[in-house]
DNA sequence: CAATATACCTTGACAGGCGATGTATGGTGT
DNA sequence: ACACCATACATCGCCTGTCAAGGTATATTG
């Protein structure tokens, strides 16, 4: 493993909302773009991706709908909702504050 | 709650080798500076703390001994081994790399 | 026609965080 | 004298998120 999940877990719903903010996308793809954008380090586990996907309906932040694709499997695409936009504005702030918090946290400063 | 503590799950361990780099010290006192350090935005639940500890010396990161107060409740103090020196450097430089992966994932971009 | 890629989904185990609760000591206020 | 609070440690049991393992179905490729 290269990076410890334990540090993603917490993002996983940004992480999620982040790709949907431009345009629906469906599961599959999702994940593919998310193993592009770290170069091949990390990838969200199918298991972890789709327990995501039904958490963020329940909680209203994203809608689901089946593609019509003519060829090929079938295609689960979501949509992310206008309170789902507003949590990922929300889970951003919180991301700045904690990466700030962190920081100072698990620095060894002299004046102690 | 001020930070999900998801958002910290991981970097507890890091946490609180990187409070006994500089010194050995014990456990309330090294909450209290956790707290301290974030102007009372997070702390570690004490079931945290604890387990923590306990995972840690398991692990032969930290080693631990009862201090000799004269007065007031007992302390257990912790001290860093040298194998926990090496993890906290490793868990550093992961989180290094961990915070731009994450930056990288959460950010919306326009070439999707 | 077997293998591979695409695409979805569920179950059960596991680990970490934490609320609740318990122990014991010593100082402070009335 | 007695209640209360701060210090200081510890454990139990629940909850939640991750994920290995397994399953379904369709289309392409050698």
């Amino acid at each position: 493993m290269s990076i410890a999940s334990d540090l993603i877990r917490g993002h996983t719903d940004t992480i999620i909302l982040a790709r949907l903010m431009g345009s629906d996308n469906y599961g599959y793809e999702i994940n593919k773009s998310i193993q592009e954008r770290t170069g091949g380090k990390y990838e969200l586990k199918e298991a972890t991706l789709y327990t995501a996907f039904r958490r963020l309906e329940q909680a209203g932040c994203i809608a689901s709908y089946w593609g019509n694709e003519q060829t090929g499997a079938r295609r689960r695409y979501y949509s992310i909702t206008e309170s789902g936009r507003d949590t990922y504005k929300t889970l951003m702030a919180e991301w700045k504050s904690a990466k700030g918090m962190i920081d100072q946290l698990i620095q060894v400063e002299e004046n102690e």
